[in-house]
DNA sequence: TGGGCGATTCGCT
DNA sequence: GCGAATCGCCCAC
């Protein structure tokens, strides 16, 4: 087994397509909880379900600038949900990470999601930031530097692609990527 | 296993 | 004012 090495900037240099399925199996922690991603959705500048499709405003601004940074946005009024920029400044891309298999920071996550269920403590974009504690307050902060931790997927990893979920607009587009058979994700892939 | 619904805030038209 | 990159809970099958 290779060992893990952090996730640097140069990373997240390169399309969303690219990152996006390398993100799977990667481990994500910010302040020492987290766990392995297990499934994130991938969103480009020139796609209608993207929040940067009408060009940049006030909230989407994180996602017009350099790559390797997060952008949190507020969903449906309750829910907060990151995303990872990507490409090259101005291009206007992001993986939105769906959900996490955790390892660290059991306590701590089951404390904040008051459920019992580990299997439900990250699976989903609003569940993942709510258990790690994630909030408007980290839009913007870079990833590779605390409080952010990232690792790279140590060896290969079985990844499957299908159409993401929750949108109205692209519905078709097999933009959404996930750990095969893993018992985490937010919902199953067809097959 | 899957569909319907209410909660609740904010950006944008 | 509208609708959203969601969740949890209920119900039917």
């Amino acid at each position: 087994m290779p060992k893990p090495r952090r996730i640097r900037k140069s990373f997240f240099d390169r399309s969303v397509h690219e990152v996006a399925p390398d993100l799977i199996g990667a481990t994500f922690l910010f302040r020492g909880v987290g766990g392995i991603i297990v499934e994130v959705e991938a969103y480009h500048h020139t796609d209608p379900a993207a929040h940067s499709f009408g060009g940049e405003t006030q909230r989407n601004a994180v996602m017009f600038g350099p790559p390797g940074y997060a952008y949190v946005y507020r969903s449906y009024g309750i829910h907060w949900c990151i995303n990872l920029v990507c490409e090259a400044a101005g291009s206007a891309s992001a993986v939105l990470l769906r959900a996490l298999e955790p390892t660290e920071g059991l306590a701590a996550m089951h404390r904040r999601r008051h459920i019992a269920d580990t299997r439900l403590l990250c699976s989903g974009p609003g569940r993942l930031t709510e258990a790690l504690g994630i909030t408007v307050a980290q839009n913007g902060l870079a990833f590779d530097a605390p409080p952010f931790e990232l690792r790279a997927r140590a060896g290969d990893a079985d990844i499957i692609a299908g159409p993401r979920i929750g949108i109205t607009k692209a519905v078709d587009l097999p933009w959404r990527y996930g750990l095969k058979g893993s018992r985490f994700l937010s919902k199953p892939f067809k097959t």
